[in-house]
DNA sequence: TTGAAAGCGGTACCAG
DNA sequence: CTGGTACCGCTTTCAA
């Protein structure tokens, strides 16, 4: 593996200039610019990561925190963290994965060890065990998912309270004046995931608002037991019947269980409101789509963390042109790296 | 963040001892040990991850390769994630995420700035384009699927020959003359994954072997077209049905089938076969099992790779043992250290 | 059984 | 605009 010194022999240059003319932290001339590019080009040079994080105190890697549960949807985690890893690349950025069977105190190692810049926590619950280390932590973190107390931490998620509402809005708009609400399986509702908390909030508050009566019946886990919770709702239903299903495992059921029941979607009989546009394509169905997506979440969580750390970066930066010439007046030295 | 140094100081030793105490390369007096240990542990030191792996040459991270697909089975991809993830901390190994998006390069990437000592590649194809690039590159590495050209790989996959086999033979044991296999899906069979082909492969021995009569069809995305597949199928039976389903996603779809069909499974009608026992469980249905579990074969690919990992060192420390007294005794100096 | 010191491969300061 | 050089924190050699 050729080194930055061989690239600097090469080059004919030293090997301070080839790092420069990698980060571009100060001017180059085109004409050495160009000479070491080849040189790199030609040994085909990487820079080694290890190195490159002690000396610069930064290991250009985020460690994401995954859930440990196996869960109902993998799917849509799995969705989560293609994303999030494919986003921080744009960003120069990898991915360390950190297991929740490792508990918080994976956190802390990850962290304590250096091997990561800052950290995306997955699955956030409403008491989650993990938010007073990630307080505690030196590096900036972004969480998916609103814990109970949320202060101080940059927090994302869709909004869910808002989805809740402009379901409940969008029907009533259409004319319905009863819709049923197929809340999420029992497993979520148990752990403590507070947005169905927050879509139930929003469903209620735009139900007194626009004078709409609401129906809830649980998830179901199969399409018998979905059949029996439409004809229940449709019974206690004036009109046209509505649905809101947001979970997307009960999209696919009512979907279902609506056609064995012979109900024509968006046409002579119910129409399905949800949050997500994914179900609707894949099944050709007149679904409204509202809210974040999850992928949208993950990107965003990806951009806001890569926004902390470069504007930690670009403030310390910042903070040193300021003080640097006084520094040169006083003759004083003081160490002008950041030390942690 | 307090350093060995720093360890050392309050320990009052030097600090190649306490980088002694954390390796266990040499004997360490059982005074010092505790010494260094309490130190450690007084200031919670944790060893920086990139000096180290300046120092050490190895950085203790495995990379992986995940599959890109935004395809039907990321249910089952997260779950090899998080099994290989959870395993790899075992040994004291981390995951790195290498996605499919970054292609091979990425691979070259992540291995060239000395990022991972090793790469597991999940979901490897008949005719993978990673597959050349991962011959040449200076790491081991394991493949989970086995491409066309395996020669000099080290690959892990479930025995698909074996479970269809077995699929076939267990059904004829049971006295059915007809089976129908419930192929994967469309998107499955047109990627170039071959253990479908294995799987075809399997049972088509044990039919002829068996002397068992295989009716073939595809698999479904409805309800519907499943029970119209079910329906054909039991027209073309003598005797008892009965169905091997080895995708996940048909065995849900099989499973509502036969049961809108009015066939109530393992009692009077018909026999599902599959090589998956989540599911089973899940839906206390009588299925049989066959064959490794995902993360059965998750579990094992992080295996091969630490042991891969380890036997380069050991066996770089045992041939340095060999050699050093001929060293001590000729005078001559020559690095020990392995160079990459 | 231990310590001193020379790297590992970059980064960023200082001086020119 | 560029070069020389002192670190970053740990590992491993050599010498005691």
């Amino acid at each position: 593996m050729p080194t930055s010194k061989d690239v600097a022999r090469l080059a004919g240059v030293s090997q301070s200039t080839v790092s420069y003319v990698m980060s571009g932290r100060r001017p180059i001339s085109e004409k050495t610019r160009k000479r070491v590019e080849d040189a790199m080009a030609q040994l085909a040079f990487q820079p080694n990561a290890g190195a490159r994080a002690l000396a610069s105190r930064r290991s250009q890697v985020i460690g994401l925190a995954i859930p440990f549960v196996p869960d109902l949807h993998m799917g849509s985690i799995m969705e989560f963290i293609s994303v999030i890893a494919a986003t921080a690349r744009q960003s120069d950025y990898d991915i360390l994965l950190v297991t929740d069977d490792e508990g918080p105190q994976g956190l802390e190692r990850v962290v304590g060890q250096q091997l990561v810049d800052g950290l995306i926590i997955m699955q956030v619950e409403g008491d989650d065990a993990r938010v007073p280390v990630i307080r505690k932590l030196p590096v900036p973190s972004v969480l998916i998912g609103i814990p109970e107390d949320s202060k101080g931490l940059e927090c994302i998620d869709a909004d869910f309270e808002l989805a809740g509402a402009m379901c409940v809005e969008e029907l009533a708009q259409l004319g319905h004046e009863t819709v049923t609400l197929v809340d999420w399986q029992d497993a979520v509702v148990r752990r403590h995931v507070n947005y169905v908390k927050r879509f139930h909030r929003g469903v209620d508050k735009a139900a007194a608002a626009t004078g709409t009566k609401v129906i809830k019946v649980p998830g179901r886990v199969t399409i018998a037991g979905m059949e029996k919770a439409v004809t229940k709702a449709l019974k206690e239903t004036n009109g046209i019947p509505a649905f809101i299903a947001p979970e997307a495992a009960n999209q696919d059921l009512l979907v279902e269980a609506l056609h064995n029941l012979g109900l024509v979607l968006g046409e002579d009989a119910s129409v399905v409101v949800n949050c997500s546009d994914r179900i609707a394509e894949r099944q050709r169905i007149p679904l409204t789509t509202i809210g974040f997506e999850p992928d949208e979440v993950s990107r965003r969580a990806v951009h806001r963390i890569v926004r902390d750390l470069t504007d930690t970066t670009s403030r310390a930066h910042e903070a040193l042109e300021l003080i640097r010439p006084v520094l040169k007046r006083r003759k004083s030295t003081i160490r002008l790296r950041p030390q942690r």
